[in-house]
DNA sequence: CTTCTGCGGTAAACTGTTTTAACTAAGTTC
DNA sequence: GAACTTAGTTAAAACAGTTTACCGCAGAAG
């Protein structure tokens, strides 16, 4: 097969109606910028410089094709449009394991930022996951080679998908959605884990809590990395000293993060609160206590991170960090869209820099004071 | 502005490299179909025969077609392909409400289930909300004529969505997942609700519950509609006539189920078992139920339906019908491509009736014997 | 020894837009 | 009144493929 045969190679057709130059009445010939033009008397130039708002074309011109494309109904071809033009209008979300990201709010949070912003802009946005084979097989160059896509957005992956590079080695736009990648000159837009992080240790060490456990996701996540680093600062300023035991990886997901939690507890039964670096493992930790036989926030306090909306209705209600999930993808695609345009010389070169979204404290039931 | 004018209209460019007939050598020209003939010695047409595996083409030529375009690490741009041929091979999804769908597992595992399929096809999906701006402007159909899609999946609509309709009557392609629209000629994949409900009542009962109070979403939703028959015909069977009161509208929410559980105990505080039509009311539910002071069992057993992925993570965890939706968007989406097919003549038409998926209740911990 | 058939391949038309370079007619300037 | 702008419009060439109708050439049939 060749490098891009159809999968399912489709009968040859025979019905394609009348491709003859025969001028006669083809009966339902979707009507073109041709038709527009011989009806509107002016030439296709004119009609399509009326499309794009063009403004070297009177008004009074612009009215009377107005009219007759209203009339007919007449609606341009995107396709076309994209052949002849420098843009395609769509871009790519690229997620890693599909399955698992389009079914997590994480995730469907900050695509619908995406796609709200894309569709202002007059963009549409296809969905790519990013599964072993896709990168072997190059499929994330093609999109760009084939013109699938204007550029591409990626969200969830680490410092270990070196695929990544290939995008700024070949200078193809490409922003990632909360995930930094030093180094790799791949530009981004990231919520203030950090400062999350600042805040929730400040608060569980005011309400006394001294043993604190972390459950974290991959540190290869550089976000995650981030968080661990306050963590310890905080713990080590505090002059606690043996917290080294009290890490656990929770590989993001509910289930490893109740089994976390467990062996925690029963490795460090004095940890009075956790701190879970998103709200999967951090209903997923409650969970685990409870199974655990402790009472949230009675034994243990429990705070998540990401401020997913279900974690209002967790018993007791998680106490988590908001991060601006929405508004991140919704940034972080209009941010791609300029880089789009201004590598086409259509918008005057902007280079601000990536910028951080903050995030703030929501204070819930599955905290309370340290009662050892 | 035109029908279609850019909502930011770009400046006007200047640098198209050489759109000039010199043949002279333009720096980085992308390589096309006619360079690839010519270094192969063939013509166009033998080279995109060749890309779509055309049989009329020998081996042999194909081998050194093949050769030639892998040497120049060829890829067709798939605009001119759509453009030139029958087929985009994008397909549309529709979803209502955007924000919310997308951050919601329910949707997410059906889309994810369409990606899969899709991409195993060799098409594309896009996401398309349709808000009612959308339909006023006839955006939904916008998507066929202007050729962004070949056609579209429509997911969480309900009888009140009229638009759905214009689908139908031009003849586009279009199909919606877990939706049913009686009278409408509205193609779908749907899971077996009936089944299900009964499962939930039958269980019920044999745990000893009689005082079983329902919270359903929107009757305008067929499937909660099937549902709420199944609910109130088993009650009857069962010989409660007083089960009139025990209806309460969740609106498919976590924070309307909250508000529904609390309301049907307060007024009748005697019901020992909440159906709920689908999980996230469920999952409100129990907060409201404990909100109320009652405890999950032992005072009153909860049952979900959709088993998304967390209600395993609830305390207790969740009681639940197990709904195949990654499946139901996987077949949808194949189901869609066949008739995208047949209906150009490249596949013979067969008209199987609408699939219904098996469903299953999956026990945990949030439901128990009657103890009242 | 012609005529027919079928295979493998090709030239040219076609898909529906955008963009460039040229042109026209009116308005300025000298 | 000739030369110079300038604003509005246009013809034609791209964009990068697919499809059709036809053609030359074997081998088979008459």
């Amino acid at each position: 097969m060749g490098p891009t045969a159809s999968p399912t190679p489709l009968k040859t057709p025979q019905d394609r109606k009348s491709r003859s130059s025969v001028k006669a009445s083809s009966p339902a010939k979707r009507i073109g910028i041709r038709e527009i033009a011989k009806r509107a008397n002016v030439s296709v130039a004119t009609v399509s410089m009326v499309i794009n708002a063009n403004p070297k074309i009177t008004e009074a011109t612009a009215r009377k094709v107005r009219g007759v494309m209203d009339e007919a109904g007449y609606r341009p071809n995107r396709i076309a449009q994209s052949l002849s033009g420098k843009y395609t209008r769509m871009l790519g979300v690229l997620l890693p394991t599909l399955r698992h990201a389009l079914a997590d709010p994480y995730f469907g949070e900050i695509i619908s930022g995406v796609v709200d912003k894309a569709d202002r802009f007059g963009h549409k946005v296809t969905i790519e996951s990013a599964k072993p084979d896709f990168i072997k097989s190059r499929k994330h160059l093609e999109l760009f080679e084939r013109r699938f896509v204007d550029g591409v957005l990626c969200i969830g992956f680490n410092d270990q998908h070196v695929f990544l590079k290939d995008f700024a080695k070949q200078k193809l736009p490409m922003i990632a959605v909360n995930n930094v990648f030093p180094g790799w000159s791949v530009d981004h837009v990231v919520c203030d884990y950090a400062g999350g992080a600042e805040q929730v240790m400040t608060y569980l060490m005011q309400l006394g809590h001294r043993k604190i456990g972390l459950i974290h996701g991959s540190p290869t996540v550089q976000t995650t990395h981030v968080m661990m680093d306050v963590y310890e600062r905080r713990m080590r300023d505090a002059g606690i000293t043996n917290a080294e035991g009290w890490k656990v990886d929770g590989r993001f997901t509910e289930e490893h993060g109740c089994e976390a939690a467990k062996q925690l507890l029963a490795e460090h039964p004095d940890v009075t609160a956790l701190f879970c670096t998103n709200d999967k493992m951090a209903i997923g930790a409650m969970h685990g206590c409870v199974a655990s036989g402790r009472s949230i926030p009675g034994d243990i306090s429990v705070v998540g991170f990401d401020g997913i909306a279900h974690g209002a209705y967790t018993n007791p209600a998680l106490t988590t960090v908001q991060l601006p999930l929405h508004e991140a993808g919704g940034t972080a695609c209009e941010r791609l869209i300029n880089r789009i345009r201004s590598q086409n010389g259509d918008l005057p070169q902007t280079t601000d820099a990536s910028p951080t979204l903050p995030t703030h404290l929501v204070l819930r039931g599955s905290t309370g004071l340290a009662t050892r």
